[in-house]
DNA sequence: CTGATTTCATATCGCTCGCTACGAAACGCT
DNA sequence: AGCGTTTCGTAGCGAGCGATATGAAATCAG
């Protein structure tokens, strides 16, 4: 057993060799808690709500991921999911402009979805709250600016490579798309539907330089 | 005394003639309330970081405003202020993009002041929460509907009279500014500066119909 | 089997939450 | 002054919070 084992309490992610192992679907309750915190947000989603949740008693909650903090940190990693997926995507798509417009559209159908709630969870569970949460909003701030650098750096390699003119204001153009996307997911929550979130998106990138 | 303020438990809005009077300023004290929820949230803010706050006892805060939903709600009226007086703005102004650019504009200095919080009150403070303050969540909502109707009937104006072409989308034009200035909230608490939440609002603006 | 290890369900823990009972104090009115 | 009314400060209510102590149960190693 490592010394950080002891001394801190880790939550174990890899199945151990002996022991009574565990009665339910770690990564199914995972994903319950995540769509709880999506719901209703960090500190406003109760041990209580999670249990009832994720079917799982709180003492197994503890057992499983430590305590309220790091599972809602590992439910909004599993709703981010890799960044190294969207840096692929960005890298990958023809343009910048086209990398944004589907991460858009992507979003619009994220935050309208049937099976989740409405919104982003990056944009809302964590957007306010006390001081004990702080560092919460911290790392959903930090998730953040992965995507925002993301952004600027395929816009950063079309103005490189000429697709984009060589006076474009790079940061401008990644904050208004973060804008547009974080905008969305309040227009979600106020019920905006799927397509009206589409024209948004589409129509946030007339202002882009045209390449085509 | 009224029928209603012998059911309900009205708190008193004009002073009335007998008793001790408030031994606080209470326009003061709802000023101290507005930028606690503002930086805090509604449900994230305690009576306890409120009487701090306010410097007022929690008995006088229920006995001047009524319970936490009523200061909260109160709060928030102060803060978006007269929807006359915005509405008022977008009829005076001489076109619905300059009405929404100053809007716009408006709100990146609000959002990046010194003395207040960062980003949006009516964006962030009841973003998320609990089922037990899905009221509050409606009435946050409906004042950024109210805020919505105006910006779309300015649009609609501005079509009616011949500034705008005839098949203008009047809805995608408002809800794109509602989404930039929404999202403007985000970035603003995420550290963006003022000029770059102006550089946002004026970009975004590029995708309308211009008649100048 | 026995022993070591880990999770199980039950029953809380201490704390903070929103809120208020209580009696004293400060006003206007007569 | 005396009365009615309202707010004052103190103290604490019941409820729910996040988190855990406890011992039984379930696994594996030998």
């Amino acid at each position: 057993m490592s010394l950080i084992s002891i001394v801190m309490k880790v939550p174990r992610t890899q199945s151990r060799k002996t022991g009574r192992p565990l009665s339910f679907d770690r990564e199914a309750a995972l994903e319950k808690a995540m769509l709880a915190f999506w719901e209703s947000g960090y500190e406003t989603t109760s041990i209580s709500d999670l249990t009832a949740a994720m079917g799982v008693t709180a003492p197994s909650i503890y057992t499983a991921f430590g305590d309220k903090k790091q599972l809602f940190l590992e439910a909004m990693r599993r709703y981010v999911g890799d960044a190294a997926d969207l840096k692929k995507a960005f890298v990958l798509a023809p343009t910048a402009k086209e990398a944004v417009a589907r991460m858009m559209e992507d979003a619009a159908r994220l935050y309208t979805g049937d099976a989740t709630p409405r919104g982003c969870l990056l944009a809302s569970a964590a957007a306010t709250g006390s001081k004990d949460a702080a560092d919460v909003r911290d790392a959903a701030a930090r998730e953040r600016r992965v995507i925002r650098t993301i952004i600027i750096e395929r816009i950063e390699s079309d103005v490189e490579s000429g697709l984009l003119p060589p006076d474009t204001k790079t940061s401008v153009l990644a904050d208004t798309a973060l804008a547009i996307t974080h905008g969305m997911s309040i227009l979600a929550r106020d019920g905006a539907d799927r397509n009206a979130l589409i024209a948004i998106a589409q129509a946030s990138l007339s202002g882009w330089p045209d390449h085509s």
